[in-house]
DNA sequence: AGCACGCCGACT
DNA sequence: GTCGGCGTGCTC
């Protein structure tokens, strides 16, 4: 006899890309078989919308009355098993919502289907009234040569007009079908190009080759000095995860700038990979995530966000410029993505190569404690040598009054410009001037915003705010005081520089690279192509020009002001100095013309220029270590900040203060703050930090999770959340 | 994230 | 007398 209880409606939990706080629980139509990783339609509210169904078991805390019924299975790949443990795992490890976790993974927009393309082919039973005309002939004979062909094609291939190809299809001779995509990428081909590599580049490239074909989770750190030919040893990887038919993904810290590694990519394998960042429009999002999805493209290369594509068969993950802090996602989820890569790449079950000529200290001491393989270049390619450094020691040998460019380096400027080399003169600050004061009164310009000086830019006439975009015209009389002629810019910016080496060096070709005067890919593909050709002689830069370029005939840098970056409580301020600024040096001299490096510094004897001088950056990081070790800094112990903003000073304080009451009290267990964050006000929100810092084995989560449950967060406050922060501003 | 519901200023 | 500002709250 049969059950006469009404069976329960079948539910499966759903993730959607907002953030909830879990997946929600949908009724199971009839008829409808779903299996996790399946990406639905549902409603929610009177809205329908997108999301995955999710591993996790429904959670039943809804009634059936309720419940509503999932729509529909979109017709695209379903979200692999080791993206969805990933989405997990970062959300857990961020304490973000898993829903705005999945939304980076989602928010591609690429799941609206693409418009089909059709195509025209020859009816198979063409009417016999139907007349045929020496256009008409034609056309049948391209589509004899190859079918089908879109209109466009066709049109092209026989030589007649778009009308023709109606009126045929009108008479029945042709018949109009749907084509199937072309795929969006072509195959990148592994033997195209074999680079021709040096015994050490062979033997590293030989044992990341073998990594790849190990199909298994490992971490490699590939360190090799600049120019020492780290891409072409990385390439090979890939062209074995090419063979074997996987999946590879390349992270680079800014993609925007990246052109001349496409260029490099191409003249390997023939074809250019997919690329990923964020100001990618529609459709190309669109097509780079179905490609992704489908598995046809089989190298994507992108910024920190192409970690959460939906590779189905990941094979191989590189993070190229490891150290690099543009790393960081610094908004929205707050997470390193050369941390998160290896976890992807752990998930997929691929070996992850971290990939720099200074890497992090972080990177480094999982070598030591051999976390991580090491594989080093020690020689640059081609015979090239590494640049010759040398400080210039700026109480000694100052420049001029109101001038920054002291005597040596402006002699050797001169010197090189003579050769017919080129020089690079690095400076880490955009504009003109970083702070304008009155001599008459005292009064500085700052920004009504932030906590920061405004930024004069003198080619635009305006100030400016570095940190929240504020700008306003340069006035001619002091606002304070009205006293005219009396504002004077203090400190150098690049502007400021281009401004004095004209002076020394009139006849010399400039070119300023800064982010404001290369915006995108197409322009940092002119710049380069402009340096290569030697239509330039000078170039001055901002950190952009740090970025992995290879200039062949520049074979002098120098540097203006090698301190900045050192002053500030950041705890990592001098192991970001010394990268950036061996990174800068190892532009110079990349060919077969030595390159040196001139150091301005009022600190000759700080370890990080005598670590620049000696070329030796192991060095650095063990004195680093050992400063690091007995406070249980990174990598030797954890941080999380929390960061209170409030619209006003009095409600961050005191949202900060409950904080500091509530904070964890336990053995190891240091809670660093309140403190006013040193931009205290940013963008018009007034800021507090607070730091929690535990030891290595420790789990900061459940901590923080304890913690900010016991805080009752007034309204119009918000807190942020950075676990393993990079920056402390 | 959307979108609705809900209380206080300038308008057909 | 209404249209509408965006502040909280909910979405299976």
């Amino acid at each position: 006899m049969k059950s006469r209880r009404r069976k329960n409606i079948p539910r499966v939990s759903v993730l959607l890309p907002y953030p909830f706080s879990g997946p929600l629980d949908y009724a199971v139509p009839d008829g409808l078989s779903l299996k996790p990783g399946d990406i639905v339609q549902v409603p929610l509210s009177n809205r329908r919308v997108i999301g995955v169904v999710w591993d996790a078991p429904p959670l039943n805390a809804i009634p059936e009355a309720r419940l509503k019924p999932i729509g529909r299975i979109l017709e695209v790949p379903p979200l692999p098993a080791s993206m969805r443990r990933f989405v997990d795992w970062v959300a857990a490890y961020t304490l973000a919502a898993p829903g705005e976790v999945l939304a980076m993974s989602l928010k591609a927009n690429a799941l609206r289907a693409e418009p089909p393309h059709y195509g025209w082919q020859p009816a198979e039973t063409p009417p016999a009234s139907a007349r045929l005309t020496p256009a008409r002939e034609r056309v049948l004979a391209a589509l004899a040569a190859r079918a089908p062909l879109t209109t466009a094609e066709l049109a092209q291939a026989a030589d007649v007009s778009r009308s023709v190809l109606e009126a045929m299809a009108e008479a029945g001779l042709l018949v109009s079908v749907k084509l199937s995509r072309a795929p969006a990428y072509a195959l990148p081909d592994p033997n195209h190009a074999r680079a021709d590599l040096s015994s050490e580049q062979r033997d590293a490239a030989q044992a990341l080759r073998q990594a790849v074909a190990a199909r298994k989770f490992s971490v490699t750190l590939l360190e090799g000095v600049p120019g020492s030919g780290k891409t072409e040893v990385y390439f090979e990887a890939i062209a074995e995860c090419i063979r074997l038919g996987r999946q590879a993904l390349v992270l680079l810290p800014e993609i925007a700038l990246s052109a001349q590694w496409l260029e490099r990519f191409v003249a390997r394998f023939g074809t250019e990979p997919a690329v990923w960042h964020s100001e990618l429009g529609a459709a190309a999002r669109r097509r780079a995530w179905r490609a992704t999805a489908e598995g046809t493209a089989r190298v994507v290369v992108g910024a920190r966000s192409a970690l959460f594509l939906p590779f189905p068969e990941l094979g191989l993950v590189v993070v190229d410029e490891e150290h690099e802090a543009a790393f960081k996602q610094e908004d929205g989820v707050i997470y390193h993505a050369r941390d998160m890569a290896i976890v992807r790449a752990r998930f997929a079950e691929a070996p992850a190569v971290l990939v720099s000529a200074t890497p992090s200290l972080e990177s480094v001491t999982n070598v030591q404690a051999g976390r991580y393989r090491h594989l080093a270049l020690k020689e640059r390619h081609a015979g090239a040598r590494l640049p010759q450094v040398a400080a210039i020691d700026l109480r000694a040998e100052p420049p001029q009054r109101r001038r920054f460019l002291s005597p040596k380096l402006i002699a050797a400027v001169r010197e090189t410009l003579a050769k017919g080399e080129q020089a690079m003169l690095f400076l880490n600050r955009r504009g003109y001037a970083p702070l304008t004061l009155c001599r008459a009164c005292g009064y500085r310009f700052a920004c009504p915003n932030c906590t920061a000086w405004l930024v004069e830019h003198r080619m635009r006439r305006e100030l400016l705010c570095h940190h929240c975009g504020h700008t306003q015209p340069m006035p001619q009389a002091c606002p304070n005081c009205g006293a005219e002629h009396s504002l004077v810019p203090i400190g150098p910016g690049v502007e400021r520089i281009t401004e004095e080496a004209a002076e020394h060096f009139p006849e010399a070709k400039q070119l300023v690279m800064a982010s404001d005067t290369i915006p995108g890919p197409t322009a940092a593909a002119e710049a380069a192509r402009a340096v290569i050709e030697g239509k330039v002689n000078l170039i001055i830069g901002t950190q952009i020009v740090a970025k992995g370029w290879h200039f062949p005939l520049l074979t002098l840098v120098g540097v203006v002001d090698a301190d900045l970056g050192l002053s500030g409580g950041d705890l990592r301020a001098a192991e970001r100095t010394v990268q950036l600024l061996y990174q800068v040096a190892g532009r110079a001299g990349r060919a077969q013309a030595p390159g040196r490096v001139f150091l301005q510094t009022y600190a000759p004897e700080h370890p990080v220029m005598q670590a620049l001088v000696a070329g030796d950056l192991g060095q650095f990081l063990e004195c680093e270590a050992a400063a690091r070790k007995p406070g249980h800094w990174p990598p030797f112990g954890r941080l999380a900040a929390l960061i209170v903003s409030a619209k006003t000073a009095t409600e961050a304080d005191a949202a900060a203060a409950a904080l500091g009451q509530a904070a964890p009290r336990m053995a190891g267990v240091t809670v660093l703050g309140p403190a006013p964050a040193p931009l205290a006000v940013l963008r018009g929100w007034h800021r507090r930090r607070l730091l929690l810092k535990t030891p290595r084995e420790m789990m900061v989560q459940p901590l923080l999770r304890r913690w900010l449950s016991a805080v009752a967060v007034p309204r119009g406050v918000r807190i942020a959340i950075d676990v393993d922060p990079i920056s402390f501003l």
